[in-house]
Formats: C-alpha cells, structure tokens, sequence
DNA sequence: ATATATAAAATTGTCGACAGAAAGCGTGCT
DNA sequence: AGCACGCTTTCTGTCGACAATTTTATATAT
C-alpha cells in the first residue's frame, strides 16, 4: 500500500479528509468541481462544521481552491503548475536522496531493492508497457522517508504527493519512460548504497527532470 | 513590511489566522503554549467555529501541534527540527534562487541591490552590530518571489517563513554572520545579473548551509 | 429575442448549545 | 504521607439554526 497511514484520529473532520482526498485524487471528484457544503454534508451524514475543517485542509494540501464567498473548488491542474510542481520536486526530492544517503541503513536499502525487483516483474509480466506508477511512487516514498527529516517528510509525503497522484489519474501517464525511470532508480540505489551523498542528489535530481521532461513532451504535443 | 498580505478575505476565520499567526510567530503566544478555544474564542469575541478553522490553518503552517482531543499546543522548535526547516531551506531556495536568475527581471535586479544598500547602511549605522533580520528576510523574499514558481512562492512564504519567523523571536540570534552574509547577498545579485542560473543556486544553497552551521554551533556550546 | 431588473433559492459565514471525553480536585484508604 | 478512587469542571467534537451574500430564475421592457 503506497499511502502511510500515520494517525488514527477518530473524529469526524479527519475521516471525511481522508474520503473526500481519496475521492480528489481518484478522480471521483472531477477537477473544477464545486465542493456544496450542503450537498456534501448531506452526504456524508454529517454537519457543516467537521466539513468545513476537511476542507481547509484539502486547502493546505492544495487539492482545493478557495474563493472567499464563492466556494471551494477542485484544483485544476495545468501544464504550467504541473512543471512548477516539479521543479519543486526535483529540489526537495533531490536533497532527501542526499540525506538519505546519510541516514539510510542496510534494511532501507534491502527495501529499495525489493521494490527493484517487484518493478521488473512487472514490466517482464505486462512487456514493459505497464503503468509504472504505484511501484515507483513506493519507490519514492522509501527513499523520501529514509531521509530521516521528518519536516521534509510531511512536506512531500503529506502535502506534495497527494497532487502528483491526482496528476497522474487525471492524465493518465503513458509509460513510455518506465524502463528509463528502472534504471535510474537503480542507479540510485546504487549511490545509496555507498553513501554518496553528492551523487544520489544528482541522480534523483536528473531522474525527475526527465520526468518533467518527458511530460512536457507529451503534453505539448497534443 | 516584510509580511505580504495577498488576499483580504473579509472573514472571521482568515481574520483571527492572522491575528493568531501573529501573535505565535512574535512570541506572545510562547512556544508550549496551549490554545484553549473557550478562551480564545472569549478573548476575541468569536465562535469556536471560525477559530477552529483558523487553528486547522496553523496547523497547516507547521506553527501549533494539534493532538487528537487534547488540543492544540504551540509548535516548540528544538535544534533538531531548526537543522531540518534549514536543509529545506536550502533546497527550495537554492532552486528558487537557480529559476530567479532565469526570470527575474532588470527591475526585481535593482530593488535587489536597493536592498544591499539599505543595509549596508543598517550596518555602517549600527557598527555592524545590528540584527539584520529584517533587512535579510526582505532580501530573501524579494528572490524567491523572483523565481516565478506560484506554488514554491507559497510553499516558502506562507508556509516555511513564519516558522523561521518565529524562530528568529525565540531564539534573538547573534548578528555574527551579517556581514557575511551580506557578502554572500552581493555574490548572488552578481550571479543573477550574469543569468547563471548553476552559480546562483550554488551561492543560495551555500548560504543557507554557512547560516545553519552557524545556529548548529551557536546552539551547540550553550 | 435580448437585455435588464427584480424576486426566489441556495450557499456561505457565523453563532450558541449539547454530549462525551479529558483533566483537575478533593476525599478517603493504607 | 502517599496513593487510589470518584466527582466536578473544563474542553473538544458535533450539531442545527440564523443572517447575509451570492447565484439562479423569472418577469418586464426595449
């Protein structure tokens, strides 16, 4: 499972964020829709308060967009964002490698390669033409969570990557890059694996911009 | 005036973030501190409603630590946690530094080195001796706002700097580095002149990393 | 038929109140 | 004196309701 479920948090406002994140990010709720407080609460079965608190949180994790008096909304993601998106990526991503390479111990890097070679079963099973995405976003996550900096943790894991996955569902990446994307990340564990901390934030910092790279190939094109 | 009020949003809830956020990040409200809602709620002459969504948006900055049924407490920012806000820093503004010098303009170059003279004059006024928060905090703002990039413009400015913010309050740092770091101010705006975008990342990362070991050692023989 | 102005409906912002849980307090027992 | 137990108080989580504003629908005039 790639989300990390941290806190229980029993309350009504929590589990009806974590519904109507899920939801976002699925796609169930479709970019540019307008979140009716009275519709959704309806729905939910629950009253306006816990709702409104869900919402400034989608709010904090970007999945929404509030207008003052008219509503919240569905983020939109455009091109443009989504290049924003990663270049921020490639700055915290990129110094997580490095720490990483600092922090990580023999069991995170045995993870690493596990994942490894799930990726390849996966690409021999379905010919190299499967959708990389949720082997490779765990493969993130493990590096990003040996980083051992729990702020930057959060930041990726609890803010940023919610909006990449919601990216991902609205535009159905093709896979054209999973087998570049494998070997990259081997190259990566590979600097890990010797501590390197200069080389594995370059390398991830590459990895990613050929990921922006290729989107913005993809989507310019059409 | 460093804070940059962006959107008015005539509301309860947006108006007591502010006021509270306020208050948190100037030390009224001191680190530990527990937000009681009945009282604030009666201090203020609100509902609970709208503080609480204020208190959700704190949470959001990283500024209160919110406890599931016990409440919501003051962030306390130990050494450890200051280490990992600054090796953030240094990623997100080295990029931004890095995309500054792609797009800023002639004119974001000169209220750069308008800001170089004012405080070269802070410093020449005060013997070199004065706190040159507010001076450097502008500098920084000015070149991240620079860098063009919406979400790492709001990531850093209205998420991370109130932190830092408040850290500079609690902690009243020795002015020892300015006038290095005034230095390393003038290396950038020469790297942003000439556009060089590699150079201008590798001044902003290296002047986050010299102020981070200088916190690490001042902290570390108290 | 289009545009404008007015009225109706729906939605947001805000409030006060209640139930259940947590914390603080005092009393009694060892 | 110290600890345990139960009671009181306070606080959080949740709800329903009201006012003001925005949006939608309608009717009227050009």
């Amino acid at each position: 499972m790639a989300t990390s479920e941290i806190s229980p948090e029993n309350t009504l406002g929590s589990h009806i964020t974590e519904t109507l994140r899920n939801a976002i990010v699925c796609g169930d709720l479709k970019p540019g829709t307008k979140l009716s407080e009275p519709k959704l609460a309806k729905e939910y079965n629950i009253s306006r308060g816990p709702l409104r608190e869900a919402i400034r949180r989608l709010e904090s994790m970007k999945l929404v967009k509030y207008v003052p008096r008219g509503g919240v909304r569905v983020t939109t993601l455009d091109l443009p964002q989504v290049i924003e998106i990663y270049h921020i990526r490639e700055a915290l991503e990129g110094k997580a490698a490095a720490l990483a390479a600092r922090h990580i111990t023999d069991q995170g890097i045995d993870n690493l390669k596990h994942l490894l070679v799930l990726a390849e079963q996966h690409m021999a099973a379905s010919g190299g033409a499967y959708i990389q995405a949720d082997v490779d976003i765990d493969f993130h996550y493990q590096v990003i969570q040996s980083s051992g900096n729990k702020m930057l943790i959060h930041t990726l894991c609890e803010e940023l990557y919610y909006l990449v996955r919601m990216y991902r569902y609205q535009a159905a990446l093709q896979p054209s890059r999973s087998l570049k994307a494998y070997k990259e990340h081997q190259h990566l564990v590979l600097a890990l694996e010797q501590r390197d901390e200069e080389l594995a934030e370059l390398i991830m910092r590459k990895h990613i911009v050929r990921a922006r790279e290729n989107i913005e190939q993809q989507l310019l094109k059409s």
